[in-house]
DNA sequence: TGGCGCCATGTCAGATCTGACATAGCATGG
DNA sequence: CCATGCTATGTCAGATCTGACATGGCGCCA
C-alpha cells in the first residue's frame, strides 16, 4: 500500500518493498502479491493451452507483445485490471477467475 | 476494451460504452463490468458490517472519503486494483474475493 | 433553525499505467 | 553459419487513475 512514498526514489519495480519486507509482508500485502501472481500464471497457462504466442494474444487484446510478456512476468508495471481483462479476452469466466484466485495454483515454492 | 478511442470526447465515465452497447455487450465486457460491480458491492457491505464510515475506511487505506464513495459507486475512475487492495485492507481473504466474484451476490435487478 | 455526521459528485495536479518501439537472448530448422 | 519465431527487458510520450479538496444533499437530534 501507499506505493507513492518510495516511488520517486525507486522509479522501477517492487524493489524496496520486496527486499525490505522479504520476511515481513503484512497479510494484505501478501494476499495482493499472491493474487497478482496467480492471475499472471493463469494468463500464461491459458494462452499456452490455446497455442497462442504472446504477439497473438497482444493482437487480440489490442496491446503489444512486450506488455503481454510483462503481464506474464508479473511485472509491477501491469495492473490487475489489465490482467483481468486479458483473461476475459481469452474466454475465461468469472468462475475461472475465482478458481484461479482461491485455489493455490502457485508453483510449489520449496 | 480500447477505452482510449472515445476517451478524448467523453472525458467522463462509461457513457459512450454503456449507452451504445446497452444491449450489445460482448461476453468479456459483460464479465468485466459485472466483476467490478461485485467487488464494489462487496466492499460496501464489508465496510458496513465493520461499522466503518467511508471516511474511516479511507483513513485505513490512506485514501479519501470521496474516493471510497466512488469505489462503492463503481465509478469508472476507479481501478480493480484499488478495489481489491481495499478489500484486502478490510481483512478479506483470497477466498472471500473468489466467493464475491463467482457467486452472484448482485442485487436482483428486476 | 442550526449543527453534525455521513455520503455523493466534480475538479485537478501529480502519480501510475499503457502501447509501441527497440533490442537482445535462445531455440529450431535450414 | 544464418534466418525465423518466440520471449524478455528497457524506455518513453501520452492516457488513465489517485488523493485531496470543495461543495451539496440528507437524516437526525437539540
Amino acid at each position: 500500500m501507499r506505493r507513492e512514498k518510495t516511488t520517486q526514489l525507486t522509479r522501477k519495480g517492487w524493489k524496496v518493498g520486496t527486499v525490505r519486507e522479504f520476511l515481513a509482508l503484512s497479510a494484505e500485502e501478501a494476499a495482493y502479491v499472491e493474487l497478482r501472481l496467480r492471475l499472471a500464471n493463469s494468463l500464461r497457462s491459458r494462452r499456452q493451452r490455446m497455442k497462442l504466442s504472446q504477439a497473438g494474444l497482444a493482437a487480440r487484446i489490442g496491446s503489444s507483445q512486450s506488455r503481454v510478456a510483462k503481464m506474464e512476468a508479473d511485472d509491477p508495471s501491469v495492473s490487475i485490471d489489465l490482467l483481468v481483462r486479458s483473461l476475459f479476452a481469452l474466454g475465461a469466466t468469472s468462475r475461472d477467475l475465482a478458481r484461479a484466485i482461491s485455489h493455490s495454483a502457485l508453483p510449489k515454492a520449496s
